[in-house]
DNA sequence: CGCGTTTGACCAGCGC
DNA sequence: GCGCTGGTCAAACGCG
């Protein structure tokens, strides 16, 4: 397995090598200009035309200039990458002596502006004191040990209904308490959240679904009110959701999704779909194993942080959250790493998992050498996710390919190539991961574990191409808000 | 009139 | 046990 994934970050470093080449070294041929200069030479050398000769002489010389050039490219790929992990490194080992030494927050972006602490006691704010009780525990994506799940449950949308009668039973411990250990699972299991920031002006954001608003309430901590959503494509579905703008930025709205549809949802309702049903079954399916992969990987440089809600009375629901803001903030380089400062509503028994897909691709101009480095970690690190985690792998090509639709949108005026570029190196990296992982990593009882804890996982997995298709389709959701029926 | 929203009341869970 | 808070209910209301 070492070894896999070793090949697959040296192929992965060979393709941002053609990244590199092609942005930072724009003038210049690039690899794949290289290699077609080697079949024009080889197509010259076929030719029986004599004039050509020169011709021929003339490509071979460029060849070589141009292999001279590739290997000097390779040169300083490797000096900077190994730059990069020496600060990388040292960062870390700052923040093993003082922070929480796992991180849970997976940045494909820049991270919105590191929220004042004046602000812990906000329930959208992360606590630090919870940060480290809970890294007392030992976090990792696997949850805690009572959140356990049943494969038919995630899998099966039938028990979603059982799931809602059962926490509601839970809620009316009069109506029966038979099954209940069965009833907090299940219930556990509905609870599993996906909360999505977009940067949003309307009320709600449009996600195809259609939604009856049932309640309204005022949040301690945030005087923006909490809207409570629910799904009204068919009258038993149980899936719901909280709309909430972020205190520290208005413009942010916090989207909350729990459970899963159980009827067809609409075309334009499946990129949120896809993405919360895959985030949920990354979390719902970490939760079931420890995650001794993962939990590698992730000292091998995957940031987890250990951003906990803390919401402290509220009941403990494994929230994963997908940031989509796109928020520039500071340039450090280590700010891509930072945990999601403002809005990670904590919980004291379930980490909640930050996605972070605000990313390069919204802003900017610059292009810098720190992007690169970024942008050569992060594919590394999440090439090794992605290798080892299954649903991880889903959740990033939907997410992914909802960027990519972004920026297939502004290729227009020609602003986002870059970024686009590093989507498409993800999606390639989760593409070759796939192979990678259905042939060889199944062995490991990390997968094992996966796998049969959550059978949505796989459908993710098969249609990975099919979620991106959806999602570029649908990948206007952020764009569409003002469609929005509420 | 039907549907969706608003809003105050109620309930359950959690911490002290 | 009490108070606080989040979540839900349901009657009242508004809009097309």
């Amino acid at each position: 397995m070492e070894v896999l994934l070793m090949n697959m970050a040296d192929d992965h470093a060979v393709k941002q090598e053609e990244n590199i080449t092609q942005e930072g070294c724009s003038p210049e041929p690039s690899k794949t200009d290289i290699g077609r200069k080697v079949h024009k030479t080889v197509d010259l050398k076929s030719s029986s035309s004599s004039s050509s000769h020169d011709e021929l002489e003339t490509a071979k010389e460029e060849n070589e200039r141009l292999k001279m050039m590739l290997e000097q490219i390779q040169k300083n790929y490797k000096s900077l990458q190994s730059r990069f992990f020496e600060i990388i490194k040292q960062g870390s080992a700052i923040e093993e002596g003082s922070e929480e030494p796992e991180l849970v927050s997976l940045s494909l972006g820049r991270s919105s502006p590191t929220g004042s602490k004046k602000d812990d006691k906000k329930t959208t704010i992360c606590s630090k004191t919870e940060e480290d009780d809970h890294n007392k525990s030992g976090l990792t994506l696997g949850l805690d040990s009572k959140f356990q799940l049943s494969t038919e449950i995630v899998s099966n949308p039938s028990h979603e209904n059982s799931s809602e009668e059962a926490s509601k039973v839970q809620k009316r411990p009069s109506s029966g308490v038979d099954h209940k250990e069965g009833v907090e699972q299940k219930s556990q299991v509905k609870r599993a959240r996906v909360s999505v920031r977009t940067r949003c002006d309307a009320p709600t954001m449009y996600d195809g679904c259609q939604w009856r608003k049932y309640g309204q309430k005022i949040s301690k901590g945030n005087p923006c009110p909490r809207a409570y959503y629910r799904c009204t494509v068919a009258p038993d579905c149980p899936v719901r959701k909280q709309v909430q703008r972020s205190f520290a930025d208005m413009s942010i709205l916090v989207t909350t999704y729990e459970g899963s549809h159980n009827h067809p949802i609409p075309v334009s309702a499946t990129t949120m779909a896809s993405t919360t049903a895959a985030a949920a079954s990354m979390l719902l399916s970490g939760s079931s194993t420890s995650q001794p992969a993962l939990s590698t990987e992730i000292n091998h440089g995957l940031n987890f942080s250990s951003s906990l809600h803390d919401n402290s009375r509220l009941p403990s629901y494994p929230t994963i959250t997908l940031d989509l803001t796109g928020s520039p903030s500071s340039s450090s380089p280590f700010n891509y790493f930072n945990r999601f400062p403002t809005n990670c509503p904590a919980t004291p028994r379930f980490p909640s998992t930050n996605l972070n897909f605000s990313s390069p691709l919204v802003s900017n101009e610059s292009f810098t050498q720190e992007n690169y480095f970024y942008q050569q970690s992060l594919t590394d690190t999440l090439t090794k996710a992605i290798t080892s985690d299954p649903s991880f792998r889903s959740l990033i090509s939907a997410a992914i390919s909802s960027l990519v639709g972004h920026s297939s949108a502004k290729h227009g005026d020609g602003t986002d190539q870059k970024g686009d570029s590093f989507s498409q190196n993800l999606m390639q990296a989760a593409i070759n991961s796939q192979s990678l992982n259905d042939s060889s990593l199944r062995g490991s009882s990390y997968f094992k574990g996966f796998e049969s804890s959550s059978s949505r996982i796989g459908s993710s997995n098969q249609s990975s191409s099919l979620s991106f298709s959806s999602f570029n389709a649908a990948s206007t959701l952020a764009f569409d808000n003002k469609q929005g029926k509420n």
